[in-house]
DNA sequence: GCGACAG
DNA sequence: ATCTTGTCGC
């Protein structure tokens, strides 16, 4: 698929500095607000009675993506889903030139992401990303920062909380709650983005809950690019099956461990 | 100096 | 992220 802005394309060699103020200019860009080309509505895993939709070109193509590790090279793996079925599965394998440091996710994986992107033949309406989008120190996460250079709607999914205050406890909470995730000191205001103990920056959201023992924890859902927090939980609500993760981002963590098998020496 | 941190 | 056995439950 097509770069809109290549410019904003992580590069290898480039200070901390450098890096956090290219991630200031990415947060500019960024739109935090429903600016979707298609109706968020069609969005859906399909019902498995009626196959009629599922196959229906208003229904949305959705990518995931998530990366696999090979010693110094990461695997990239990206699942198209169009309404719970899969067209289409791409990998691509890159040399990482970065460690992982918190807050710079996107200049290590970044890369090998877009590497990935660019073997698809389809065009995915909306990405979806293991990790952060606006639930970031300058509000550019990995989500919002590919989505910024794709252009495409996109929407962060991260396990654990990078930073941010959630409005309440989060223990032992149903399927479907939800709860707002508010920025802190941490998150800097950027661009047309404030960061007030008002804003809210993504939303914690219990995916899943076993009737049995373990508590499940909660995922943490962000706006990509151009879309709303409020729209974000909505369409990974509407993505999620059977599993604490929804199945772009589940699929492509499966697939990415399957064809990582291929290069282990 | 202390605390805190996606994958 | 990754290294890994057993274990609980449907």
């Amino acid at each position: 698929m097509r770069q809109a802005y290549p410019e904003f394309a992580p590069k290898s060699g480039l200070s901390r500095a450098e890096m956090e103020s290219l991630q200031r200019r990415v947060a500019e860009s960024a739109v935090f607000e429903d600016a979707l080309p298609f109706d968020p509505a069609n969005v859906s895993l399909g019902d498995p009675e009626n196959e009629t939709l599922t196959g229906d070109s208003d229904t949305p193509l959705v990518a995931g993506i998530d990366q696999s590790f090979l010693d110094d090279r990461a695997l990239s793996a990206v699942v198209v889903l169009r309404g719970g079925e899969v067209v289409e599965r791409v990998h691509a394998v890159t040399d990482l030139d970065l460690p992982y440091i918190p807050g710079l996710l996107s200049f290590r994986e970044g890369g090998p992401i877009l590497d990935a992107l660019s073997e698809l033949d389809t065009d995915p309406d909306l990405l979806v990303f293991d990790g952060s989008g606006r639930i970031h120190f300058r509000q550019a996460g990995l989500a919002t920062h590919l989505g910024v250079i794709c252009d495409v709607p996109s929407i962060g999914v991260a396990k654990s909380l990078l930073c941010g205050t959630p409005d309440e406890d989060l223990d032992g909470r149903p399927e479907g709650w939800r709860t707002p995730i508010r920025a802190d000191d941490s998150v800097d205001a950027v661009g047309g983005h404030p960061a007030t103990p008002e804003t809210t920056i993504g939303y914690a959201f219990q995916s899943r809950q076993y009737d049995s023992r373990p508590i499940v924890n909660p995922l943490y859902v962000s706006p990509g690019h151009r879309v709303s927090a409020e729209t974000a939980v909505d369409l990974i609500s509407q993505l999620s099956g059977e599993y604490k993760l929804p199945e772009p981002t589940r699929l492509a963590d499966a697939y990415a461990d399957e064809a990582k098998a291929q290069y282990e020496d």
